[in-house]
DNA sequence: TATTGTTATACTCTATAACTATA
DNA sequence: TATAGTTATAGAGTATAACAATA
């Protein structure tokens, strides 16, 4: 039934495109991540939200969003999602009774840590046709990426 | 208001993930890339099924979902599209009136081309910061992770 | 029986806009 | 007036399941 492995590819002429390949490789460890933590039950963003919540107690959902690159309004349901699951809390913040100060969990902390090594396991299984040098450059190429992707957005265009 | 230029970003400890930098990216790079197709009416997957029909003339829309990683019922719209727009068209296939054979019009190469130069000129702004050969370095390192990737999906979880 | 294309439906993710309570 | 969080709503994208026509 499959025939396409010898021969070129379907979408030879798309594979010259980084862009391409870079979202094709991304789904694939998405996806694997995202199969191994829902035990967790965590997803891709409640991941990063609680990771970065871990990493800057007393955070407020709009920090926390910004950091995200997510809309306030859709911070408040990835929030409450780690809240119920007993994650993290909303704590009330001193001086502004508008804003919730986030915190960890103890159990939070612990769910971070087996996801942060679930992720390795999965980047480990998955790239596992690199070297370690060439792990390190992919990582100093997207830090270089990042920086200079915020000074230049593309023209002006919206960035998200 | 933005104090975290100079400190450490409040995302740090994710940033060690090479997914979680490949997303950024790739998030980064497809929305400028969104925002420049749209005046050809194309969007990032019509871009690539328009490119696959360009290059496999008389494909069938089961063949081209497989491609695509999209399901038969999903390529449905996406084929609507494309026609609709003028830039393929759905023929019969003398052997099997159960498929179709998907051609692109003159039309639709004509404006494929102009895609894939706007993709190329969107990484080029983007990936400003990269040397070609660091380009290529990436180029090659994709191709080596998709090939090792597809026979190793992760155990055998499911794979899109 | 299996396959192609299709439809209907539902689910996930996220955006927009309007609201409230604070500041 | 501006900000934090919330709600309601809608849109994109894609999945599942069932179906008709054809092989």
């Amino acid at each position: 039934m499959k025939q396409e492995a010898q021969s070129k590819p379907l979408d030879a002429s798309l594979r010259q495109l980084i862009g391409y390949n870079l979202r094709r490789v991304d789904l694939c460890i998405r996806s694997a991540f995202v199969s191994r933590i829902e035990s967790l039950g965590l997803k891709p963003t409640s991941f990063s939200a609680l990771s970065i919540i871990c990493d800057n107690p007393d955070l407020s959902q709009s920090r926390l969003a910004e950091a995200l690159s997510v809309k306030r309004s859709a911070m408040v349901l990835i929030v409450d999602e780690l809240e119920h699951g007993g994650l993290i809390a909303r704590h009330a913040v001193p001086g502004d009774r508008r804003s919730y100060a986030l915190r960890a969990t103890l159990k939070g902390m612990q769910v971070r840590d087996k996801a942060i090594a679930i992720a390795e396991q999965v980047e480990n299984e998955l790239l596992q046709s690199l070297t370690g040098q060439e792990k390190a450059l992919l990582t100093q190429l997207f830090t270089r990426l990042e920086q200079s992707m915020i000074k230049t957005p593309a023209k002006k265009e919206k960035f998200k």
